[in-house]
DNA sequence: AAAGTATTTGCAACTTAGTTGCGTTTGCGT
DNA sequence: ACGCAAACGCAACTAAGTTGCAAATACTTT
């Protein structure tokens, strides 16, 4: 996907037909501008004092899933985290890579892992998620 | 891993210097027969009248994590599924297969999936975890 | 521009999954 | 058989997410 093939929150929303509010303008926006997946709680945050009740956070995030604008990424943690759904092809989302040390997720949105090859019979394989875990630059250094 | 190897849940607490209790073979042998991760509620009602208070469970579960006899196995859910350690690599898992229309996850201990390359300078990848999403023989056959 | 309506929002209360503290019980080395 | 650290059960608590409902608001129609 091109840079300037990214849409502004306002057309994503018109474009889904959803209602354009300005809380969910500012969900999109504090999406776009992460470098990794977020949670509620941390979407609450950067939403500062315009704050969204958390409810409201929850029904956004959940009305973007379902129609396809946003994905909840799938890392070993308890709690969801979001992301825009950019970045990922029909078949698989970009990796995530989360460093056992300082804990901190990275998309890894410029490799592409190779789909795995469907093992037995009559199991049709349409999607593949995967996460890496090791040292990011930064732990690898300290080390 | 062959068959002769496994070995029963009483060694495997003796083995990892963890006291061999009614409970804790009990869990292990339910997970050895399933063949799929289970959650602390699914283990509780299989373990059915000889229940287990539920804290027991988890406490138990957590520390056979900790000795690395058990996994949290790695899938697009809000609660903790458990499985054992056997038919893992040091660097994967076996890969996790959810079926899109049952929703029954199987685990694929027959396939290894080819390990991601380090993608950046400085990311040191030391393990991955790869799901999969499809449908299963029983739901194809039934399109 | 005003009205009408379906969508969205906020609040309070609730549920689910897992955790903590603490006193009691039990496995196991001596 | 004894002693003690490890494991257990209970009750209370926390974290994350959900539901019901009434009030507010975006967008369409007039």
């Amino acid at each position: 996907m091109k840079e300037q093939d990214k849409l502004k929150p306002a057309n994503m929303l018109r474009q889904a037909k959803l209602r354009c509010t300005r809380g969910r303008v500012a969900i999109l926006e504090i999406l776009a501008a992460s470098t990794r997946p977020l949670t509620r709680e941390q979407i609450a945050s950067e939403l500062g004092k315009k704050g969204l009740n958390k409810v409201t956070i929850y029904r956004a995030l959940e009305r973007f899933v379902r129609v396809g604008l946003v994905h909840r990424a799938f890392l070993h943690a308890r709690t969801w985290h979001f992301e825009l759904a950019d970045n990922c092809s029909e078949s698989q989302c970009h990796p995530h890579f989360t460093c056992t040390d300082c804990g901190q997720t990275h998309c890894l949105t410029e490799i592409t892992v190779p789909m795995a090859k469907s093992p037995y019979k009559g199991f049709v394989i349409d999607r593949q998620r995967v996460q890496l875990e090791g040292l990011c630059p930064e732990c690898n250094v300290n080390k």
